[in-house]
DNA sequence: TATTGTTATACTCTATAACTATA
DNA sequence: TATAGTTATAGAGTATAACAATA
């Protein structure tokens, strides 16, 4: 917006790092939103995506868990995995030892389904990437660092954390 | 992931690029769709927020330039057309000299609702990045100008290009 | 006939409230 | 009684297909 030039006359503030998340974050997301459904074999939402990377890193998790980890509500998650299951995707079975908590895992199609998606958005992503420099793509692996940082789950305003 | 502590003895390149906003980006956009619900007076989410900033800059726009811009198909586009009008935030006119085009503006209330519910946001992003050094905020704000350069709708893999 | 928008239809996302099953 | 999930309900986002109005 502003004829600035160097990053050292920007007056940098949380206030402008505010400012530029809420003018760009939107239209990246839209440009993955795209990308994922382009696909048609594929044919997944974003939160959908998200759900499957979930379980890849935290096989047989409760429902609660992948809620509070996609900062979704119990009925969002609860009626997203119900696709996915019918989908043949997600496969949801009631814990031994407690048996009001839910067992959620990948089928091998879930699996399978996953990595074209990832691999396929990465390759549109990355194609938009082509013509930065090295330095910019450092600064932007450095930011997004930063970022994945102070948005992770844990630091998220939490709701397990609502007093009763 | 890796445990490794300098920027440069990263494998920089556009696919660890892709990645890092590919794990990113959701948690952020979830935050600020959370903040942006959160205010209960004001009560947009965020493509209609978008569709507000869209119409600050773009005063009298047709549709099709605001669909465009956002990303959004036209049907889409008008449907949230019809819901900002019936809330009193936009007002909708034909153009006097191609009456097929539509002309939108704010109203006084939905230039109001936009800064309030901006303000909102910004606050609760900028408290997020409380703790950051200043370093760290010009990392962030050097890749986010990169970021929205890239993914600006100029930019994009145009629709109005499809050939027919 | 081509362009601009709207309507119809069909899904998904998402929340809150009410409910069921288990502990 | 408290916890984990599900179901009911409602409204918004989004797309494609079919349509209407204007040029």
């Amino acid at each position: 917006m502003q004829p600035l030039q160097k990053a050292t006359i920007w007056k940098v503030s949380p206030d402008l790092c505010a400012r530029e998340l809420l003018a760009g974050v939107p239209a990246i997301m839209r440009f993955i939103r795209h990308q994922m459904r382009r696909n048609r074999q594929v044919e997944l939402t974003v939160p959908q995506f998200r759900a499957l990377v979930f379980l890849t890193r935290a096989e047989d998790a409760s429902l609660s868990a992948m809620a509070e980890h996609l900062g979704l509500s119990l009925p969002a998650a609860s009626r997203m995995v119900e696709l996915l299951v019918k989908r043949g995707l997600m496969e949801r079975r009631a814990q031994p030892t407690d048996r009001r908590r839910v067992s959620l895992s990948l089928t091998r199609r879930g699996r399978e389904t996953f990595q074209t998606a990832f691999a396929a958005t990465q390759v549109a992503l990355s194609r938009s990437f082509g013509s930065l420099s090295r330095r910019e793509l450092t600064q932007i692996v450095a930011a997004m660092q930063i970022l994945n940082r102070v948005f992770a789950p844990e630091n998220r305003p939490a709701e397990s954390l609502k007093l009763k």
